[in-house]
DNA sequence: GCCAACGTTGGC
DNA sequence: GCCAACGTTGGC
């Protein structure tokens, strides 16, 4: 099994949104960046773990735990004009982009501040601590996931 | 709202 | 293939 975090902005969409929804799963779209493509698609299994972000919001940091429930498959939404994801580029006997389903495991009990995650030794090498990084998944060591949940 | 960092596009 | 211009992400 491997480890992930997954980068969301609540004002879109956010833990309690995942909570709310029926099953408390929703197809995570919108991924349109070829190197969380990759790894969404070539590496994510169902039962994975994923720790839930909040980005640009007051305070980023990481707010709960979902896990895989589907593996990828084409995100419809870039075949739809309307959409503001739709890539014309996209097609659906050669989709481009892909995304998977995630399934809501529990809210943590506080929220784990980017700034603090920032100032852990441990956690150097995380490419979210990384100054400039933009990536909206990344894989999560297993050592990494049992540090930032002790931190819980 | 600002702006640094990064990815993509397209002219050459 | 280079690189300037542009668009986006996302912290602050």
């Amino acid at each position: 099994m491997k480890y992930w975090l997954m980068k969301s902005e609540p004002g879109e969409f956010g833990i309690d949104d995942l909570e709310n929804r029926p099953n408390q799963t929703e197809h995570w779209d919108g991924v349109r960046n070829y190197q969380a493509r990759n790894m969404l698609r070539d590496d994510m299994e169902v039962g994975d773990l994923v720790l839930f972000y909040h980005s640009n919001c007051e305070t980023p940091g990481i707010v709960g735990i979902a896990r895989i429930a589907r593996s990828a498959y084409p995100d419809h939404t870039a075949f739809d004009p309307n959409d503001k994801h739709f890539d014309p580029s996209s097609k659906q006997d050669s989709p481009r982009w892909f995304m998977v389903d995630v399934q809501f495991v529990r809210k943590l009990k506080r929220t784990i501040a980017l700034a603090e995650l920032k100032d852990k030794l441990e956690l150097q090498g995380l490419a979210l601590v990384r100054k400039g990084n933009r990536l909206s998944i990344m894989p999560v060591g297993k050592e990494m996931w049992d540090y930032i949940l002790g931190l819980e």
